[in-house]
RNA sequence: CGGGGUGUAGCGCAGUCUGGUAGCGCGUCUGCCUUGGGCGCAGAAGGUCGUCGGUUCGAAUCCGGCCACCCCGACCA
């Protein structure tokens, strides 16, 4: 977005007189909005440690509800969870010198343990990524072609010393999933690698409600190690790319590294090939800045912690007592279909307070329910995304609330789809290029040479995201050089 | 690591220029009152002024070092 120091401050001057009430608008300062949402709601503290947050309850159920359905995905293709050491000692790491290479800069190293000063050669990495320790294992746990394909995944927290970090985006500490699997052949791996990159795609659209391109990295955006890397790539509300999920065939880098090889039918010892493939808790980021609004978090259904809150009104123990009853009654039949509902008694705080405490927080659906509503056997609902209020009587309430649940989940993926459609562009002349730098997924001719790609992103901030699967490809004229270009790929300004 | 900014009560800030021992709003607590879009009134609690050092009779305020966080670049999921 904007490349100059935001004019803030002024207006919050003079005691407080400012208005703490309301979040920055999106329009203002896209990223003062996004990092007061995710304080104000609660998501995540910064920590006192560098670039460490902390993740707090109502964040971490987002994560948690990601990893159930993840991790269900990944039961459903066969995978199973193991879980390797954080440690990693340090000669590993170098076995691969592409991957030491790239990672050296940000990789903390453990120099000291048990009181003393640990000699050279016995020293630890914190795991920046576990490539390598898992190889360690894999060299033992295959040893014919009937062990493969061996599908694992861990659950895992890495260290990654990040010189700008960002809640969620980019922090040195992240919680992730990292799927390493071994295959026969290359087209074995080839197929797990795309598998997994459209268990992602399914992921993301189907649960995030977030459209994604799916395409392949270019050789300098690719993983340290890697022979290819795959992404998706998803467009935030500020038209910025954010890199949601990778995909790795590792050929058999790493196997020649630790001699992961099994004996095949003919009685041959090859070298496996190899896949790896991560997400990360940087999709709570993608999913705020996908769908949340200048009120606060919007959160797709399918993943909310709180699907439904019941508000209580009245004045007087006669008139709350009904209203109470109706509700925990209302909340007992949510919960039998599957909503997750949280009633809300609380008698010190007014219901315009809650109002908009439960927008901030991202709750999917607020029914608000008084005297008024009783005495027509009526509750009024109001849907998080659109905000408007619909008085519907008690005895459908329910199913209006699972009705509006799919409606609000279909609604989310749609916009976020139309929004994703109508900042992607073809970019042809050099004065569309610049015109359209950083408005969005520009998708251009490119000679295929790094320093190409390095010039287009030191004069207009673009880089490559990915060369998309769906994107017919027809050969043209590179924007920069005029060079054949074999087809085009999107450039963008990313996260 | 470079450029810019900020550190004062749980949160948001004033006070710093021009040194004299700290204030406002929100929140919290108590009581009353109120409840359909961030209620009201009264009272109360709460601060080693990021940290270390220097100048001074006296430092939140002036000087220097360090630390942390935020924004902009280089690195990255």
């Amino acid at each position: 977005m904007a490349d100059t120091n935001a004019p803030k401050q002024q207006n919050q001057k003079q005691g407080g007189k400012g208005n703490e009430l309301k979040l920055p608008t999106r329009a203002e300062n896209f990223s003062d909005w996004y990092n007061d949402l995710v304080k104000r709601a609660k998501l995540a503290d910064n920590s006192d440690v560098r670039g460490s947050m902390v993740i707090r309850p109502n964040g971490y159920a987002l994560w948690e509800n990601m990893q159930r359905v993840l991790d269900g995905m990944f039961k459903d293709t066969g995978h199973q969870n193991a879980y390797f050491p954080v440690l990693i000692p340090e000669a590993y790491l170098a076995k691969e010198k592409k991957h030491v290479a790239d990672f050296a800069p940000q990789v903390a190293v453990v120099t000291h343990a048990g009181g003393k000063a640990l000699p050279e050669g016995e020293r630890y990495v914190i795991r920046p990524t576990s490539e390598t320790i898992i190889n360690r294992s894999f060299t033992n746990w295959v040893q014919s072609y009937r062990d493969l394909p061996l599908l694992i995944n861990q659950w895992a927290n890495v260290i990654r010393w990040e010189m700008r970090p960002r809640l969620f985006l980019r922090t040195t500490e992240f919680l992730w999933q990292e799927g390493h699997t071994c295959h026969v052949d290359e087209a074995d791996a080839q197929a797990e690698t795309l598998r997994m990159l459209d268990v992602y795609e399914t992921f993301a659209r189907d649960y995030m409600a977030m459209p994604v391109i799916k395409g392949q990295k270019t050789e300098s955006e690719k993983f340290p190690g890697a022979v290819r890397t795959y992404s998706i790539e998803a467009m935030m509300q500020d038209k910025k790319a954010l890199q949601a999920g990778t995909s790795h065939m590792l050929g058999q880098n790493f196997a020649k590294m630790f001699d992961t090889m099994y004996q095949s039918k003919e009685g041959k010892k090859e070298y496996v090939w190899q896949t790896s493939w991560g997400v990360s808790t940087r999709l709570i980021g993608a999913l705020i800045m996908t769908h949340s609004d200048d009120a606060g978090l919007v959160v797709p259904p399918r993943l909310a912690p709180t699907h439904l809150v019941i508000v209580i009104i009245g004045r007087t123990p006669e008139e709350r007592g009904p209203v109470r009853e109706k509700a925990h009654t209302m909340a007992a039949e949510a919960k039998k279909v599957g909503i997750r509902v949280l009633v809300d008694d609380d008698e010190t705080k007014g219901p315009g307070f809650k109002y908009a405490e439960y927008e901030l927080r991202g709750v999917c659906v607020r029914a608000e329910l008084g005297p008024k509503d009783l005495a027509q056997n009526q509750v009024t609902l109001v849907r998080r995304d659109v905000k408007e209020k619909v008085a519907v009587s008690i005895d459908q309430a329910i199913g209006k609330v699972s009705e509006m649940l799919e409606g609000m989940q279909q609604d989310l993926l749609a916009r976020a789809t139309e929004h994703k459609n109508a900042n992607t562009f073809e970019v042809n002349t050099l004065e569309e290029l610049k015109d359209k730098a950083g408005k969005g997924f520009l998708l251009m001719h490119w000679d295929g040479t790094p320093e190409t790609e390095a010039r287009i992103k030191e004069e207009f901030g673009l880089t490559t995201r990915n060369r998309p699967f769906d994107l017919k490809q027809e050969p043209g004229r590179c924007i920069m050089t005029g060079n054949p270009s074999a087809g085009r790929i999107v450039f963008a300004t990313a996260y």
